[in-house]
DNA sequence: AAAATCAAGCGAAACGTTTCACTTTTTTCT
DNA sequence: AGAAAAAAGTGAAACGTTTCGCTTGATTTT
């Protein structure tokens, strides 16, 4: 029904490949031109990229994968992921993961299978998976966020490690000793977090009961349970480091229903989000990380890697810093 | 590079027609099947979706404009419209129209070229020009929340005014005559709500002076700037009535941020997203959508126009019931 | 056993572009 | 003015599928 080029090719007396020439802003006499734009005007002529991506191999369309599209955390990402290959003329295809690995797979399959110039995936877990999938099938891939180190595979994070070892000596540095955390035991950040935390409480010389270390899935519901066990605690600790975006958020809820206060009662140190840290009272501070930048820099390094097949290259580990948001959600504790 | 079903050919013997029949779930002779499917695991053989795409003019996928993708509201939205597709068969390619009507139109054309199945927009303002295009190219389309009644297409949504003349009914029942409101007033939904709070406000024979309604876009800052102000007023308000998620999240700083408190010296009732609610302290009382209702059955319609394509039926508007969820934000004011 | 039916397979055309290798026309140069 | 160079235009093949109309061979019916 739509108009084709060959509609236009009886309309002008030109032939396709002039026509084609013209569409990808070749030179072309001034006389045909306004003939050919006449005729795209009175046809409504849209070009069939489905047509075009069959002989270019190239679809202009960015595959994204995302652990969870209602996390807030992805949202962001996404925007930002958008904003940069819109710049660059490129669309993007966004598939939900639904916190599961066989989804994420069957999605990645099913962007290499529209043939997308190349992928950018924050996994549900590591993502190795996915990575094998688009190497064999020589789609450029890019991973954020949830990338181990030395994943063979270009990807751009935080340390998070080191970010939480510097979080945990804030709350150190303001005289707690007794530190709880929740954290997500099942994917990469969370363990690295986990890590840094430990970290820094063994260098600072402090015991970490068992208790102490909640560790599970990334979900509100997590952040809501295990907070509500740390208050319950008959050696309640002092301070909460809350390692995520849904852990925090759930974490707030269970110390809003109960009868203890913040930071009073309890400190908390929170992850990912600037809003949320003005919503809560008292505001809530945070480790924030660059979304922004990690988004523009994960652009840049797949499209890099599409225009120039550089596959012998090692690859490329982007690992950005994380800052500190302060608000009140800490008390100074006196030694 | 990847193996084409010529490969296949080529491998088995077979001709194209009956390896097409095969993958197209046709029936092949046993030996002949065994045939092909070794060779399709041997040539990690994937079919390429824009071939066939090109000829059987089906994507299997459907666009998805949303207005913000950082919007909490358009990340659940999204959510629950993908699993749905997903049950179907379907694939979804999202554009973030960044809040800005120029890029909802550009994606829309990017979509239509990239010849989607159909397509679902949640509005920038109206959505009409996107709709002109889309049923210009013949592509089924349906609103989402910012659809204006009569638009003379398919859409779902809630009763904006009935849901907002309700709610401020609450208000107005718990003692409170001093109400204000912030609202969106440059899209359908914000312009509804306000009418509704009019509505109930000279229903029940009180005043709106001017300086108690705040319109202006959807937006964190409108919703905070705006709360400001509202407290600093000399004859401030008891309550005040927030049309949708973001101008209650920037309400919430706003009060968080000041020397008020919630319910004491302000009552809040907002709007959209059951998880706020719990996160704020008090509990925020608030209007929720249907979102999930909300999203099955705009899937539903959208599935339905591409299978039987009725186009000369008139269109379905299914509008949505809300509810209300209480917290504690609310004062009860003795009359 | 012949006729009729059915299942499986096949070749070729089609989908709407781009691109390659030429040809024709125009411009530039001496 | 004529040759050389540059610009514009062209027909045909290609991209990887599906589908249409047919043929072939097997099975059932009478």
């Amino acid at each position: 029904m739509p108009a084709t080029i060959k509609d236009i090719k009886e309309r002008t007396g030109l032939s396709l490949a002039t026509i084609s020439k013209y569409l990808n802003g070749g030179n072309v006499l001034p006389e045909n031109k306004i003939l050919i734009e006449t005729a795209i005007k009175e046809l409504h002529y849209e070009v069939n990229e489905i047509a075009r991506g069959l002989v270019t191999k190239q679809t202009k369309t960015i595959g994204v994968l995302v652990y969870s599209i209602e996390s807030l955390f992805n949202g962001t990402l996404l925007k930002y992921i958008g904003d940069a290959l819109r710049k660059e003329g490129y669309g993007l295809l966004i598939c939900d993961s639904n916190q599961d690995e066989e989804t994420e797979q069957k999605n990645a399959k099913f962007l290499i299978n529209k043939k997308v110039d190349g992928i950018i995936v924050v996994p549900v877990l590591y993502g190795s998976k996915v990575v094998e999938m688009a190497n064999h099938a020589g789609v450029p891939i890019v991973l954020m966020d949830r990338s181990p180190e030395n994943c063979d595979c270009d990807c751009v994070r935080i340390d998070n490690r080191m970010s939480a070892l510097r979080a945990t000596n804030v709350l150190i540095g303001k005289g707690h000793r007794k530190i709880a955390i929740i954290c997500s035991a099942k994917e990469y950040t969370g363990i690295e977090r986990c890590q840094g935390y430990k970290e820094a409480m063994t260098l600072a010389g402090f015991d970490v009961p068992e208790e102490y270390i909640y560790g599970d899935i990334h979900s509100i519901e997590h952040g809501y349970e295990s907070m509500k066990k740390i208050l319950a605690l008959p050696d309640r600790p002092t301070a909460v480091f809350m390692t995520n975006y849904e852990i925090t958020l759930g974490a707030v809820m269970a110390v809003n229903e109960s009868e203890l206060g913040c930071p009073d009662d309890i400190s908390m140190l929170g992850f990912d989000d600037l809003i949320l840290s003005h919503v809560t009272n008292p505001a809530m501070s945070m480790v924030v990380q660059p979304m922004k930048n990690m988004s523009e820099k994960a652009v840049e390094l797949l499209l890099g890697k599409i225009g120039s097949d550089r596959k012998s290259e090692t690859p490329m580990e982007i690992v950005l810093p994380t800052r500190l948001l302060e608000g009140n959600s800490i008390k100074e504790i006196k030694m």
